[in-house]
DNA sequence: GCATAAATGATAGTAATACTATTATATTTG
DNA sequence: CAAATATAATAGTATTACTATCATTTATGC
């Protein structure tokens, strides 16, 4: 399974945090918290202030975790990819045809997470809806090219790789596999986006998901 | 022309400004150089006393165009929404078959707008990347069901649905015209950025364009 | 069980932001 | 030229996004 162990206890890279918040009851409520109310009143109106009055806790001891509210986006995204790559490898891990694997990726990366699994202070569910509104943001800032060179974003590269390399082995001649990759990626959240907004610029609706149009896009422009 | 004539000057919905900013002097260099200085230093760093600093004038000025930097950022999408289905429309006026529309459609949507055309207050090229590194953040908003109801996003809509109907005219029975109309749109945004930050989860560079791709992926998917 | 270190909390303070309100001064227009 | 309108100046407010310092609680190692 590759590389894939690395990734068993999910990996943020380091300099996105302070202190990791996995390793300690203080930090794993900031998560927990942090998650419900960026959920709640969105990223804008989010403050330590805020979350500190959620938790029974002090923002001198948030900021001993995360620098700020930017660098608490990055690890939530950051886990978010990770988390997904762990769910796209376990789950296409021992698919012998190529098509199948790729199927069964663009059904986990296009996918509403619908209930909570693994950890017990993650809510997947919650986050999902985070990364569809938010996770944009965490790159969309002139800060992008300085933050991409100490590593914040390996993990959203690597899953994205790792779909490229799907899309390859089903079609090896096919141009342009890694912008492909990025545009399922991308687009299935903002097709969940229009669905919960603008459903007059989208197909999707109850019956056609996300899944549905990229799939069907996907291995139309294959074939 | 059907309702191109509505957008003949550059429409964007009223409720977005205090008062049009293209009626006075002011107004008109409030426009000129936020764009300068959102693409300077971008949308977060943005305020409006750098903003009256830069033209010399008062923030309690600004306030009577706009009520936040936020609604400005709302006119600048709008108005370059707008003024790309104008482009859209005239450059594929006239032409008769819908494969070619199609084409030079998609090429409009998708291409990095390289010189500034029509107005002198308004730099398009200069615009173009705010719409890449910000446009995003106008809907991605806990407010954006209620300014979707006062028609904040309209010319946004429009463009999509227009190309839409294009895709329809080359395929009726495609079933996911708008989803694509909307992943093309939003995907050549995304691409142009990745090209530019992101360059290993992207295929376009210098040769190869987001047009070449979504080019290539539309008459893939339709044929 | 206790000393020490580490984590957390309390309090205060700062510069900047995103405005609102009031009043004064230009500039336009009828 | 008067009245209306637009712009500018100034001041003020609540909030944000932190930093700094010091006090207290909790964990750990011997």
């Amino acid at each position: 399974m590759e590389n894939l162990l690395s990734n068993l206890k999910i990996t943020v890279p380091e300099k996105i945090y302070v202190k990791d918040p996995e390793t300690s009851d203080l930090g794993r409520r900031i998560l927990e918290h942090s998650i419900q109310l960026i959920d709640e009143i969105g990223l804008e109106a989010f403050t330590f202030k805020k979350l500190v009055q959620k938790i029974g806790s002090n923002e001198s001891s948030i900021y001993r975790y995360f620098e700020s509210k930017h660098n608490l986006l990055l690890y939530l995204t950051s886990w978010y990819w990770a988390w997904l790559e762990y769910q796209l490898v376990l789950e296409t891990y021992g698919m012998s045809r190529s098509e199948d694997k790729l199927k069964k990726a663009i059904e986990i990366v296009t996918r509403r997470v619908q209930k909570d699994v693994s950890y017990t202070f993650i809510d997947e569910v919650i986050l999902y809806r985070i990364i569809v509104n938010e996770s944009s943001k965490s790159f969309l800032t002139k800060e992008v090219d300085q933050e991409n060179k100490e590593g914040y974003f390996v993990a959203y590269k690597r899953i994205i790789t790792r779909l490229k390399d799907m899309i390859s082995a089903v079609d090896p001649n096919y141009p342009h596999p890694t912008s492909l990759a990025s545009t399922i990626m991308e687009g299935a959240l903002h097709q969940q986006f229009l669905r919960d907004h603008f459903n007059s610029i989208t197909d999707c609706d109850k019956e056609i998901t996300p899944n549905t149009f990229f799939d069907n896009l996907v291995f139309k422009v294959l074939s």
